[in-house]
DNA sequence: CCTACCGATCGGTAGG
DNA sequence: CCTACCGATCGGTAGG
């Protein structure tokens, strides 16, 4: 029981930060009011973590995480490029939907990063957005796609996924298989050839 | 001469801000960033403003008028909703693509407005949403798109025109009419009846 | 538009 | 995890 029920401390004000900087956002979230939500005293924070930018640091990286492990099995398929990038899409939407609050401060908070850490961050976000970019290059020369800018189509994908998070509540039961669904529906519609 | 080239202070401290708020945040700028790029004393900028929160609420409610002065013509007109569809979109494009930065403001930092003239952007925002809800409601009623959510449809297509900010540099020389006209096409193809 | 300055609050540390 | 406290910085005002 005490496992589940009694969190650790770093992971309490790991969820808490969350919430608040999605709700606040970063800079204007400070550590006293941090603090008094958890209910212990400022200074006692630092016992659990190094810094504020820490905790955002960990936020930024596990969501990070989360979108390469989502998306490992589409990476090694063989399938053809709409059936690839409509998992690719649902996949997205799983993360977003069971981290809502992690991913608003990751989509939102990360300029906030210092360097080194920023140009890592950067480039991992990249890495991610380069496998979509990937499977559209493959689509396109299969002729499964009509001719686009792949770039931009791209980020016009990114962007019709990543408000998504607005919608999630914790307690609300959407399928994210559904939304996804619909929304690469949406998408390939005006995508595939024919 | 004078009237183009020396722009007033006020002016110049708005756009300042603009690119200041777009860059690092409305939270995470300070006044004396602010002045200091002006080349004036902190203390100076409330000559010209009354607070912070001013500048916020000046620049979010000038791209709110913005949004609908360019919208006013598809709400009189008579064509159909397809065509309205993409005439409001290419208006939204060209709002954004004239006004990247404060676009980007208004888009990020409309949070940190308080009340009472918080609820009175979140409904001025609302109304202009409705306008599109409208013109989706109407294609569907006519037939002309396919059955759908309507809610989520808005949302979906004000996602994937709000990232353009990303898109136009002040010396981009990207042509909003293609832009509006490409993102409308790819959109409608997925929403029209066959 | 400046000098001088306010009280409040910031992230964080020392030392226990 | 607390008390006590640091220097820095915040938005903003008084008074000229």
């Amino acid at each position: 029981m005490a496992d589940t029920v009694t969190k650790d401390r770093k992971t309490q004000i790991t969820e808490a930060a969350q919430n608040m900087f999605r709700e606040k956002g970063y800079s204007a979230t400070s550590m006293r009011d941090l603090a008094a939500r958890i209910g212990i005293e400022p200074a006692s924070l630092y016992s659990h973590i190094r810094s504020k930018e820490e905790i955002l640091h960990t936020i930024c990286f596990r969501i990070a995480e989360e979108f390469f492990k989502s998306i490992k099995d589409v990476t090694t398929s063989t399938e053809s490029a709409d059936i690839k990038l409509e998992k690719a899409i649902v996949s997205h939407v799983e993360v977003i939907k069971n981290n809502a609050d992690a991913f608003a401060v990751f989509y939102n908070d990360w300029r906030h990063l210092s360097e080194p850490v920023l140009s890592e961050f950067i480039s991992a976000r990249r890495e991610y957005e380069n496998i979509f970019r990937g499977i559209i290059q493959e689509g396109l020369e299969d002729g499964i796609f009509k001719p686009m800018d792949v770039k931009f189509t791209v980020l016009t994908l990114f962007s019709s996924l990543n408000w998504l998070y607005h919608w999630f509540k914790p307690s609300g039961k959407m399928n994210p298989k559904e939304i996804g669904g619909n929304l690469s529906n949406m998408i390939l519609y005006g995508m595939m050839n024919k």
